[in-house]
Formats: C-alpha cells, sequence, structure tokens
DNA sequence: GTCTATATACTGATAGAC
DNA sequence: GTCTATCAGTATATAGAC
C-alpha cells in the first residue's frame, strides 16, 4: 500500500492535480514533467501526447465513478419491486462524485472541479471525451428518476436532469462565491453539510408540476402584467 | 442610433465575443485586434492591458444588467404591500440574465456564458471581478426570496440561491451536453423554454422543507440501510 | 491614433544519443 | 526508459516611425 509509485502514475497523478487547478491549456508539458520529476520527454513516451494524457485521467477516474454510482442506483431498488425514492436516486448520483473520503483514485472534489474546469476551454476533443465517459451512466439516472416521477414528461426529465449537473458542477468550481457571498455561513468544503443541503432542493424540483406549456397564443406565464410596457 | 462604431467599441464587442466562446488566456491580443480591424497596440493604447480590457466589458455589461434585474425585482412586489411570489422573483434574476431580446449590450446568454467561461480560468483578480460586480445584487435577491420562504433558515437560502446560479451557469456554458444527451430533444438555444422549464424547478426547490440537520449522533438520512457494509 | 518591426519568452512535439 | 537539444509556432509587450 506504501508501494513504489511509477513514473507514469506520479505523472498522471500531479497532471489531475494541476489540470484542476488551473485548466489544461494554462499546463505546460514541461511543467508538468518537472513537477512529477520525469523527463520532459515522458508524456510523449508514456501516453502519446498532451491530449491522450488527459483521456488517460478521465479513464482512470470515470471507471470506477461510473461503476459506483451504477452499484448505488441498483441498490437503491434492490429487495421489493417498488421504484426507488427520488432522494435516493439523487444521493445515488451525487455521492459518489463528492464524497472525498471515498476517493476511489484521488479525491471527488478535485476530479469533479477538473470536468468544470475544461468545459470553460471549449477544447475541440472534449464533447467526445465526455460523452464517452458520461453519457451511459448519465441516462440510466434519467431512466430511473423518470420512473419516480412518472407524471413528467422525458423532455422535463432531461432538463432537470441538466440542472442537477448545473448544481454539481458549480458548487464545486466556484465555492468561493458562496463562501464570500454568504460571509463565511456557507462551508462548500463541508461535503456532508452540502449533499444534505442539495437533495431537498432537487428532489422537491424533481416533483414540481411540468411547465406550463407553451403553445403559440397561450396565456403568457401567470404574472400580474404591468411589465408589459416595455417591447 | 445607427451610428459610427469606434474602435474602442468594436475592441469591446469582439473581445466579449470571443472570451465567451474561447476563454481568456486563449484569445490573443493579436486576433483580438485583427478581428476587430484594429491595431495590435490599440488595446494596449485604450485599456492599458488585457485585464483592464476584461473589466471594461464586465461594468459594460453589468450596470445595465443589475439595474435590469433590481428593477424586475421592486416590480414584484409593487402596488400592495404583499410579498412577491417565488417565481416571480426567480423570473427577475433570470430572464434579465438569459432573455437575448433584451441585449442591453449585446445579448444575456452571450455574457452569462462569458461568466461561466471564466470562472474556470482561475484569473488571480477574478475573485475581486465578481464581487464588485454582483454580490450587491445578489444579496438583494437573497432577502427576497428569504422573505418569501421565511420558514428557511438563511444558511439554507444561501446555499439554495448558489443553486440557482449553478443551473444558469451551467446551461449556458455547456448547451451541447444536454443536446446530446437528449438526442435533440431539450434545445438550449430555446431561451424561452429554457426559463420555463427552469422556474418551476427551482420554486419547488426552494418550498422543499429544511435539510435534515446533522447534529453530531443523529440518526444517518433516512434510507433503507443495507448500504452501511461500506467503510 | 495607427502601424510596422521586433524583443523576449514560452508552447507542444520530436529525433536520436545513452 | 531516460535524457538533451532543438524545431517551428505563437504569445504578450513595446519602441518608435508616421
Amino acid at each position: 500500500m506504501v508501494a513504489k509509485t511509477s513514473t507514469r502514475d506520479r505523472i498522471l497523478d500531479i497532471a489531475e492535480r494541476l489540470f484542476a487547478s488551473r485548466g489544461y491549456k494554462n499546463v505546460s508539458v514541461r511543467e508538468l514533467t518537472a513537477s512529477a520529476g520525469a523527463n520532459l520527454a515522458s508524456i510523449r513516451y508514456y501516453f502519446g501526447s498532451k491530449d491522450q494524457l488527459l483521456y488517460a485521467i478521465y479513464e482512470r477516474y470515470c471507471t470506477p465513478l461510473n461503476k459506483a454510482r451504477l452499484q448505488r442506483l441498483a441498490d437503491c431498488a434492490e429487495g421489493d419491486g417498488r421504484a426507488p425514492r427520488l432522494e435516493q436516486i439523487i444521493a445515488a448520483f451525487l455521492e459518489p462524485a463528492l464524497d472525498v473520503s471515498v476517493d476511489a483514485v484521488g479525491g471527488g472534489a478535485r476530479f469533479t472541479r477538473l470536468r468544470a474546469v475544461l468545459i470553460g476551454e471549449n477544447l475541440d476533443f472534449l464533447e467526445d471525451l465526455i460523452a464517452r465517459n458520461f453519457d451511459a451512466t448519465s441516462l440510466a439516472f434519467v431512466e430511473a428518476i423518470h420512473k419516480a416521477v412518472p407524471a413528467l414528461g422525458r423532455e422535463e426529465v432531461l432538463w432537470r436532469f441538466s440542472f442537477v449537473l448545473g448544481i454539481l458542477h458549480y458548487t464545486l468550481i466556484d465555492p468561493n462565491r458562496i463562501r464570500r457571498l454568504s460571509r463565511g455561513l456557507c462551508d462548500p468544503g463541508d461535503t456532508h453539510g452540502l449533499i444534505r443541503f442539495m437533495i431537498p432542493f432537487i428532489a422537491e424540483g424533481f416533483r414540481a408540476p411540468s411547465a406550463p406549456s407553451l403553445a403559440q397564443g397561450a396565456a403568457p406565464r401567470a404574472r400580474r402584467t404591468k411589465k408589459e410596457k416595455a417591447k
């Protein structure tokens, strides 16, 4: 367990850490190899290119993350045949991504921040990277949620699921915003507290009635008019 | 109103557009000035530096955005003295940021994406930039929301407000994720539809009962045990 | 105000010795 | 597997002519 870390593993560790804190493009191969105590050419040697190093980081993390999420999801429904509670499904999705203690590789919060950071970089291969690692599991959760709130349409469930992704990503990518805004009252570093606050908000959100239809000519959103001066 | 655009304004326009799509660090001063049909040295001349150009972009947008949000918030409560409905407050916050038709400067969706992209870049001056432009307005909305759901504690309201920020940011920063995941069923380009889906989810989320307290020794979240093997 | 020319530094990639 | 040396490309910054 103390183990000699191979050069390859040291590069993976240090790269995940640096990419997460400063982004992909902003960390050079030079800095990466120097920090890992490895040679400048070692990234090319072990991974082929800087791009493929990122693919390796994703694969190393997502394999156990997806496994944990799907296992938790399966546990929700076990025993009797009834549909699992919404709260259980949400927890099964969020906790493996947030729980630092279950650091299958090196800390869920750090990796989730890496993902969020990368979204802002518009890498040309990012869409492929995300789809390859997340779509299958995400769709499994969409299906499970839909069964728990069968009155909703599929479009609505998908939209609300993407809101969950937003909540998860934003909380991890910009923890200082809420800490500062709350003058320290909210502590994003407290993972368990964080999940505890997220779950009721999200579960009740999913239980909200469908959004009003937007058929042409339909009445505008119920709101005391008055604001109809503009336009 | 048709107006000759000054070089300075052309740079602001093009910089906002390019930063929003590809990030701050990843757009060079060369590309910026070339796209604006201006000289390479003009950014240094007009703004002092690339950093200060970003400050100018924020200021140009946030002044009318904050004004619109606070005006909409004030409109919610007007007339009688009763507290505005939660849905109205949420709409007052979201719509000015999203509504492209109310492009006070150049399109709310684009600027919101710019903000989201920047969060991932870890610029050393970003926290100052955000606090200066957003904190006052955000706190005004937190107070208004708290009045609409007075049973909640302040910490809970602040957390839930940050979830709203997450939903807003994520939807704009990575529209392709939900489009692809839904195989085109969800269209993030449809701003009005988007707001329509967000509002009931968020409003019901705020109406959820408080998160269970996390006092030491308290029972774990109500969930059929069984998962207590791990650890 | 605009433009050219250039200084200085850093990027990822790669060949080839050891 | 590791290392040095170097390629070609691009970044921001800036001096100085016009």
